[in-house]
Order: structure tokens, then sequence, then C-alpha cells
DNA sequence: TGTTTGACCACGG
DNA sequence: GCCGTGGCCAAAC
């Protein structure tokens, strides 16, 4: 039984999945949430993902809401293509009112949140 | 085993 | 308001 320790893939990945739908988060976000103080971290696992599933790493932009990632995707439009499947708007590969579809992890997740598997 | 890189962010000039 | 630099942690070479 002796189960792994959560790494900030795990962290990551499990805070990503709870990005509610049409809303996007930042990695600075999920970064400072997980008290990781590395957001690069966030990024690269992020790229490490792919290998997981269910995890809609579209809605994780940069803090500018550009879509950073999008080259790192199977097709660079499609992460475009989720999120505006999901209602968000997308301009210039940027996130259109990002600041007003900008969601914080502690908003639903609370600061106590913590991973579970 | 040490160096480099990585889907970044915050700060200073 | 834009540009440059540092920092942060972990994996790959």
């Amino acid at each position: 039984m002796n189960k792994a320790q959560p790494t900030y893939f795990d962290l990551v990945y499990a805070v990503v999945k709870a990005v509610p739908k049409g809303r996007i988060t930042t990695y600075g976000a999920i970064a400072d949430f997980l008290a990781l103080g590395a957001s690069r971290m966030v990024g690269w696992a992020l790229n490490h993902s792919f290998a997981q599933d269910g995890v809609p790493a579209h809605r994780v932009v940069n803090r500018k809401g550009e879509l950073s990632g999008r080259h790192h995707f199977p097709t660079p439009t499609l992460m475009q293509e989720l999120l505006e499947a999901e209602g968000v708007e997308i301009k210039e590969d940027k996130v259109v009112q990002f600041k007003s579809l900008f969601w914080h992890p502690v908003e639903d997740l609370g600061e106590d949140w913590e991973y579970k598997d």
C-alpha cells in the first residue's frame, strides 16, 4: 500500500481538473495555490499532463491570458478550439475577458484543499 | 553528478 | 508601459 506521495504533477493535475468549464486559470494561480513557489513546474507538469487523462490543460494559460501552451498541443489550434467549445472566446491566441474568466482554485477548493487520490 | 532547460512569474529600471 | 534579470523546483542529458 504504499502509495507514492503526490508530486507537483499530481497536484497540478488535480487542480486543473477542478477548473470549472468555461473558466481558466493561470500557472501562477496554481503555483501560488499549491504554494509551489515555482510556476515553471506547473507548465512542466502540464507538459506531461498529456499522458494523463481528464486534464484540461487548455484551461491553463499564462498570466497574460495567452495560450502559451497551444504550441505544445497535438495541434496549435486544438487549445483554442477546446476553449471556444466551452464558451471561452479567444482573440489572437488570447483569452477575451481573461480577467473575468479567471478562476482561483482557492475560490472553490479552499485554502485547505489537498490532493486526494 | 553537475549543468541545462522548461507551456512562468514577480520585480526593478 | 515595456524590457531585462532573478528565482523557483524538478526532470533530462
